[in-house]
DNA sequence: AAGTCTAGAGAACGGATGGAGAACAGACAA
DNA sequence: TTGTCTGTTCTCCATCCGTTCTCTAGACTT
């Protein structure tokens, strides 16, 4: 990744990060070209190359937008995507807009996350109703007692407390009226855990 | 979801954003195009299209509503204080430095609010926890079955959801261990609603 | 000295982008 | 109804911008 840059390269990342705090676009080449006091477009484009190649700086492949870095910048990621809604025993509702929705920083993993709605009362008795908010942080794996986002035979979405065991995969709904179920492993795949969650009571 | 907006895309969503702050109405097609220079709406609507894939801006489609952002703005994600604990049967007990939490636009209320953190499981069956944070809007009265803050003879407050006749107030704890109290409505003060709660699951 | 690497200038090409304007249809008010 | 406002679609055009090319020049190695 980070091999051999030329001295004008490392130059030329080192005003990219700078300018980035400052500027909201990313620049044209042309307006790198006059911050950088450069002439031709055509040079300064195989710096930008040598970088891309290198893997700090987004293809620009044709389109015009601009000398994008590709390195993580702090991550506005105040608001999250509200996805769709979940609920037992269907596969994720997807929204076609998928909406933001603003999530305070402790609600939030420290992964990649979304938002999902509740339908129903599978997770009552554990505070969580009809209507609320969930947070969810994407990833394949959880402990047991976490609840998670759980698809079940590539079909099924459902919000359950986990409990794994060797020989099988127990999803325990919190409501008196249901009963936990007991998957083999290999049918239940997690797609996320539960981090937060929100609810807003409107008179 | 933030893919690739043009600059002339991201400048008119600067536009958008900065003019909602100063107009009581959205801004039709037309209004823009005069507001930005433009003198074809046929080129000012591609780019809200644009925009409306991409999920800043609520589709028009057909209705003759001016274009509308559909995202939160800045002061969505206000900070509102975190004033200290409330369990039933004490007085609040008040942080010695409050801190401030964000709390999203959809779980604050109109008027002044501020967040208290419960201790005490006396409304788990309404889906509120220990630990959980609630925001609340602060007002004197309140409507029936709405959850309230209410300080009980100058000395105890208590999270309770509300009952109001000629003759009581009566406070119902969620919680079927404990029962519903009932007071002389004189005894009783409102101190605020509970108009959103939230919780962080911390693995 | 010859060869190589780095850096830059400048020209030219073609796709991407932004804009003008016309025409049409539905919404809405008089 | 008529007329105006508004969103939508379309074509046409100018400019911007990434890309590629060639040419020049200095620094360094062998």
């Amino acid at each position: 990744m980070n091999e051999a840059l030329t001295r004008r390269q490392r130059a030329i990342l080192a005003h990219l990060r700078e300018s980035r705090e400052r500027q909201a676009h990313p620049p044209t080449l042309d307006e790198l070209c006059r911050e950088l006091g450069l002439r031709s477009r055509g040079s300064l484009h195989k710096h930008v190359q040598a970088l891309v190649k290198a893997g700090h700086v987004e293809p620009l492949s044709g389109k015009q937008r601009g000398v994008r870095l590709r390195e993580p910048g702090q991550d506005d990621l105040l608001s999250l995507p509200l996805l769709g809604h979940i609920a037992a025993g269907h596969p994720i509702e997807a929204l076609e807009n998928p909406q933001d929705l603003e999530v305070p920083r402790q609600l939030r993993g420290k992964g990649r996350c979304y938002v999902l709605q509740v339908r129903g009362d599978s997770m009552i008795d554990d505070g969580i109703l009809d209507g609320d908010w969930v947070v969810i942080e994407q990833r394949d794996h959880a402990r047991d007692g976490e609840i998670v986002v759980a698809l079940i035979d590539g079909e099924e979405a459902t919000l359950k407390r986990i409990e794994q065991t060797l020989s099988a995969c127990i999803l325990h709904p919190a409501n008196s009226d249901l009963a936990p179920l007991s998957y083999a492993p290999e049918r239940v795949r997690i797609q996320g855990v539960v981090v937060g969650q929100m609810r807003a009571y409107t008179g």
